[in-house]
DNA sequence: CGCGCTTTTGAGTTTCGTCAACTGGTGTGG
DNA sequence: CCACACCAGTTGACGAAACTCAAAAGCGCG
């Protein structure tokens, strides 16, 4: 699966605004505690996040009160992004977070720069949709574990920020499955628990085989 | 479930050419049989459909040959946008059509009409997300009827141009299921089905209310 | 009429969800 | 320091939903 993220940084470097030039408008990173509120669907749109550090959940919520989550973001990625004048997503913090928020209109440059971040979200929700529809648990849990060593770059070794719950309601599945699906992974020797949290990638190979 | 959809007539509009101005580069509508290839991944993007009549479907190949359609379009319809340089999808025509391609970077004017479009593709996806998260066969085969009912217009009689495999590959279920839901919907007396293509919506409040 | 294709129906199996109980770690207070 | 409560995660038993395989029925077309 192809995770496409999109920095700020990448944004500035295409408005030519390298590292080294004078920031205009900066507004501060603002630290959240776990589970905070961002947004919710009714808001205004116009401002985006980047994620300085922790990890944030993007996610709609059903009548019955079923949550669908339709994205994590980390570090280094730009949320906040939606096609109509309010939000129709939550957005809440999963962990602590220093987020800096800006303005889609001033500190964008033009349509340009956010078709490209609407770029990256289209490219996610793709792939997303495809996971959703054909894979079965095994399927999903290996996407996403792999999916996330890849946006963590620490080579084979995973930190689930989140807790069971999301996990399964980002793959359409429930808690049970997810766990039972983790102690499956581990006897097939293609993942390691250290602890519930903190998973090493044993086979990556192996959990790519169980994608198709 | 609000489904987006940006004709070029809307994207014309937005470049202040209304109907009755010159046009201007304006190919030719091609005719296409039915099931006929327009692009497969690998193929360079840039190159925008808008649809005169008929039915196309965009979709997914994966290793095992599921496929994943991700969506259909209508007359009046724009597709063909893609996040990167090639395309990831493949398009075929459902049944004949008459298309008019156009290129996306002389004949759209610039990044804002393009990020209209985006924007539109990714309600739609959002919306099939949750969709394909969290709901049942009942559930899925309800929503794609009301949504083809708003998008045909025709007040509730819905003429499916695709045949069931199409549909399953949408919704992520199996012909088998398909035919057995539309079975049970027409026992419910929610929907009649004139011919297997040909299906009235008798209580539309009750599909509704079986989409949650 | 007969052929091929799509759709429907049926029977059996698998997968995942539900409900419930249990485990293990963490923090608190006696 | 230990006992307890609490929460997240795991495991088990069972049932429901959807898939698979198979066959029959409907439909368009030469």
């Amino acid at each position: 699966m192809v995770m496409l993220s999109l920095s700020l940084h990448t944004l500035n470097e295409r408005r030519g605004i390298t590292p080294g030039s004078p920031p205009h408008r900066v507004r501060q990173a603002v630290f959240h505690r776990a589970n905070s509120m961002l947004y919710r669907p009714g808001d205004r749109t116009g401002t985006l996040y980047d994620i300085a550090f922790g990890t944030v959940r993007t996610y709609h919520m059903m009548s019955d009160g079923r949550r669908q989550i339709s994205g994590f973001y980390f570090a280094g990625d730009v949320f906040g992004l939606e096609p109509q004048p309010r939000h129709r997503l939550f957005a809440e913090t999963v962990e602590e977070c220093a987020i800096r928020p800006f303005d889609q209109r001033t500190e964008v440059a033009g349509a340009e720069a956010l078709y490209a971040l609407a770029q990256a979200d289209l490219g996610r929700l793709g792939d997303h949709l495809m996971l959703l529809g054909h894979a079965n648990a095994l399927a999903r849990i290996s996407r996403f574990m792999l999916d996330l060593d890849s946006r963590q770059g620490r080579d084979g070794l995973v930190t689930l920020g989140m807790p069971r719950a999301d996990i399964a309601d980002f793959l359409g599945l429930t808690i049970e499955t997810v766990s039972r699906v983790f102690t499956r992974l581990s006897e097939m020797r293609l993942i390691a628990r250290d602890t519930a949290r903190s998973i090493e990638l044993l086979d990556r190979d192996g959990l790519a085989a169980l994608c198709d």
